[in-house]
DNA sequence: TCCCGTATAATTGTATGCAATTATACGGGA
DNA sequence: TCCCGTATAATTGCATACAATTATACGGGA
């Protein structure tokens, strides 16, 4: 009656319902559906050769996350996300990941430290060389060490769910050169204030750290295409 | 094609699977269910003249709201709260409740602004009386029209999920005297911030109204019961 | 031609049956 | 007595059948 967390990560990785919300979860935020489209029980079954039942369960669960509506007796319709929901997630996190690097400051373990410093050093040196893939993840993985070492199972949650949420937008604004580098500087900011225990000025760094990475998408005009785009019906 | 909002409301109430998830919701905030006790498929259906499949897409829905947690192939266990999870999330909801004031400033309606204004009334007429269950009801309503008042769907969102989720918790705070009369005198700031205009004043408030609500907790020893209280297996 | 009511088809909601997995009880051996 | 393997029971995972609801097509009347 131990821990399960391992085993379920994996059971649910391979029990049909698992398999199709993640399939789901990743088709919707890399586009693949377009938003206001229906999702059908049956189609979505067939594709994945699997019956109903798995697909409404995950149906209910991607709901929960908002990336989907179940309107009663209709259909699941993908949600669309606006601009200003990109913009009111960028302030949320702004305060909340200020509060995660300030827990992180007093909570971080030493191999979480010394990921965090490999993680940047790897980032500077792709940053050079123009990976853009390698950043992305790396830029990701940055922020994935700070939720867990922030020692908080519910600000880590939180933290992880809107990082997902915004992960289609976030993909293509890394790609610009100039900030790619602002953004490892401020990432390296960050965990020296941490490394330094100081946890105020890594609250205060990685607040501003989610109003630049904001301000540049405006900048570049990548929220355009979510101008016009409508909430799901 | 138009709003379905208010119908799914309706419908989601009367469908069987939604009748079991705010039941099950509602007996485990309540605590009718222990921390870690086990809920089983059948039982749960039994008990409610359903069959095991609205209750399983029901615990797929608690389990995403942390309600409950799904063990593959083992079980549904209720999920308990740490009085580490309370204070971290009164320290996240201090800072969106304050993001939730400034722009409520921005974004209240003349219908919310009344009805604001009577909540507050209301609450320091019953507080006088020591009408309990009353004060409870309207302290909550003057958090959820705050929430609606900010014209953000997201952050409403996640502030009715904290909410929600400490709910258990606060029935328990409002009930001394004093508290409930300084609860009241902070609302009114925050209420006359925002009818002010005064976003920065607003958002310091209510910053300052959740650390003094969770203080108060602590003070009065609520969470003393949680201390030991393990993380649902 | 357009409107609208009805019949039909398509889709979701729920119940149930079977397979797979896990828990429990029992009995043999040390 | 205790340990442990096996058989049995209980429980979840998934598929399927049927009911209820909603969408669509068609035809008649103005």
């Amino acid at each position: 009656m131990e821990n399960y967390d391992l085993k379920k990560e994996v059971t649910d990785k391979y029990s049909l319902r698992g398999r199709v919300f993640h399939k789901l979860r990743e088709d919707i935020l890399s586009g693949r559906y377009k938003v206001g489209e229906e999702l059908r029980e049956v189609s979505i079954g067939e594709e994945l050769g699997v019956s109903r039942t798995p697909v409404r369960e995950a149906f209910r669960q991607l709901e929960l996350e908002g990336l989907i509506r179940i309107v009663p007796n209709k259909g699941a319709y993908v949600m669309g996300i606006t601009a200003k929901d990109i913009r009111d997630i960028y302030m949320m996190r702004s305060l909340l990941e200020g509060l995660c690097a300030k827990w992180a400051t007093e909570s971080i373990s030493k191999e979480q430290m010394e990921e965090m410093e490999e993680n940047i050093f790897l980032s500077e040196f792709h940053a050079s060389k123009g990976h853009v893939e390698q950043m992305t993840e790396l830029d990701n993985r940055f922020h994935e060490i700070m939720y867990e070492a922030c020692n908080s199972k519910i600000l880590e949650h939180a933290l992880k769910d809107y990082h997902q949420y915004v992960m289609r937008v976030r993909k293509k604004t890394l790609s610009t050169q100039d900030r790619s580098v602002a953004s490892n500087a401020e990432h390296r900011g960050i965990m020296e204030a941490i490394r330094a225990g100081d946890g105020e000025l890594a609250q205060s760094l990685a607040n501003r750290h989610m109003i630049n990475a904001y301000e540049n998408m405006l900048r570049n005009g990548f929220l355009e295409q979510y101008e016009k785009e409508e909430r799901g019906k």
